[in-house]
RNA sequence: GGCGACGUAGCCAAGGGGUCAAAGGCGGAGGUCUGCAAAAUCUCUAUUCGAGGGUUCAAAUCCCUCCGUCGCCUCCA
């Protein structure tokens, strides 16, 4: 079966060819934990999630890596900078460290209410400096780095294909919102590797290195820690489309210096999620909604993940609360449906049928990830009259083995006793046809949080 | 100033030269069901894809111009 996948390397959607056979190693740019994780964050998880689900669906075996940014790095590049964890700190009362333990912790935790698959393996920055420091020393090695003002820099003159990734240009207007950050850089577009000069006296996480004390500069990071445990070429690399003229772009061009060679195969870059009124959301601009914001206003984690399945994740997508309404009923629908199916008789399975319908959700997500088509064949299937609900029920587990919305699960719902006697007295009300006792207690049923639902001979109640 | 993306029904959103008189979801309207509801179910809800030109036998899809929106170029998913 075939995957397509748009690389930002090549601005083509290109047929996927892993390095090794049935194997696919994926990089996650994971988040900088000196605040909480936002809805537009997530999505960039929810979006590397789809992929690797994807891979596992298609029967690759997969390593995923995702990093965990727990470095200080600087609000801003002129004088005024200051470590961002360093003022998450202080805001808090808090030691730096505690503020990465607590921000990592609830990163976690959000990836888990969003079930994310936990990547194999999630590495801290801070727990690979020695990685970083043997990184930066082969690139020195290799001629690519110059010390000025107390910082090793990386010499991006060195590099032919510079800004390869973003289709940069090395020219003065190219460089022009750059030019006055740092005066000991020889080229606008050169980057710290190694800090020992710092803008702060109290800077609290430092480390001995062969160019003295002080801190990696936030490129090298990922560099390292990929290389470590996928290789030093691996297949795919992910990551917020604003990492591509810097971030990305920095790591290619170190990772490249360092081992020689061409390094990523494929990079993948989800596009951002935007603030209602079109704007931004970011940390920085304080504008951010977080995923416990939706659940305080009633929404479960997996109504998120299914408004960002909705659209495809290399389109921006203005998060309203509208949409939020709209993904909350279509999940609401698709768990009645499932308990429906579920509940009466199996069928027949039919495995043309199934082949067939499987086969449509696969071309839809094998396709770089189309998930709104692959919500699309879900639907088709939820609603066919001809499917067994065997054959159902079985397409949809499959389905979910990539959507992730956990549709099979049981919830088991616990009806209070007093709810539970309201209904019964109402079903006597009913059987006695006293309709008007019965719709009072229908509407003290509903301001108890449950609606009930008339059968036969009988009723459902279910929370509304 | 440089780079990039986008504009499809009331809303969200696929499609990206013919199979499109344009998926799917939400919302809305009407019918069935019901004591009435709810749920479920059925039907309907863009002759048209920002505007104007052009290429083509054929365009929502390609090209040009214009209008509008957004992102990146500072840390950011």
């Amino acid at each position: 079966m075939e995957i397509f996948l748009t690389n930002t390397l090549t601005k083509k959607k290109e047929r996927f060819k892993p390095l090794n056979p049935d194997r696919v190693g994926i990089y996650t740019c994971g988040l900088t934990v000196y605040n909480y994780a936002h809805i537009g964050n997530l999505r960039a998880y929810v979006f590397s999630d789809i992929l690797k689900r994807m891979f596992l669906y298609n029967d690759y075996a997969v390593k995923h890596v995702m990093n965990i940014t727990d470095v200080g790095h600087l609000t801003s590049d002129d004088d005024e900078g200051e470590d961002k964890l360093e003022a998450g700190a202080r805001r808090e009362g808090k030691s730096v460290w505690e503020i990465v333990d607590f921000y990592t912790d609830a990163f976690l935790k959000d990836m888990e209410a969003l079930n994310i698959i936990r990547p194999d393996i999630v590495c801290r920055a801070t727990e690979h400096i020695d990685d970083m420091i043997e990184m930066i020393s082969r690139i020195e090695a290799n001629g690519y780095t110059y010390i000025a003002g107390g910082n090793v820099y990386f010499d991006t003159s060195k590099i032919d294909d510079y800004g390869k990734l973003s289709g940069l240009k090395r020219n003065e207007e190219s460089a022009r919102s750059r030019v006055e950050a740092d005066p000991y850089k020889k080229n606008p577009f050169d980057f710290v590797l190694w800090f020992t000069r710092y803008k702060y006296e109290s800077h609290a996480m430092q480390w001995d290195s062969p160019w003295g004390r002080g801190f990696p500069g936030w490129h090298i990071e990922c560099s390292a820690m990929s290389s470590k445990y996928l290789g030093e070429r691996f297949d795919i690399h992910t990551g917020g489309i604003d990492h591509v003229p810097i971030h990305h772009t920095n790591e290619i061009a170190q990772s490249e210096a360092a081992f020689g060679h061409d390094w990523v195969n494929y990079w993948l870059h989800n596009e951002f999620l935007i603030i209602g009124n079109n704007e931004k959301m970011s940390k920085s601009l304080g504008n951010f909604i977080r995923l416990q914001s939706l659940v305080d206003q009633g929404y479960n984690p997996l109504d998120y993940r299914y408004y960002l399945l909705g659209a495809h994740y290399r389109k921006q997508l203005a998060f309203s609360i509208e949409a939020m309404d709209a993904a909350r009923n279509a999940m609401k629908r698709v768990r009645a449906k499932i308990n429906e199916m579920k509940a009466n008789e199996p069928g027949k399975f039919d495995s043309t049928a199934f082949e067939k319908m499987n086969n449509d959700f696969r071309n839809a997500v094998n396709d770089d990830l189309n998930t709104p088509k692959a919500l699309a064949v879900l639907w088709k299937v939820l609603d066919s009259d001809t499917l067994s609900n065997e054959t159902k029920l079985s397409l949809t587990k499959e389905f979910d083995r990539v959507l992730g919305l956990d549709l099979l699960a049981e919830e088991p719902q616990e009806i209070p006793r007093e709810v539970i006697t309201m209904a019964e007295e109402r079903l006597e009300a009913r059987r006695a046809r006293n309709w008007k006792k019965a719709d009072t207690l229908r509407e003290k049923i509903a301001e108890q949080g449950y609606e009930i639902m008339d059968k036969k001979d009988g009723y459902e109640i279910r929370r509304s």
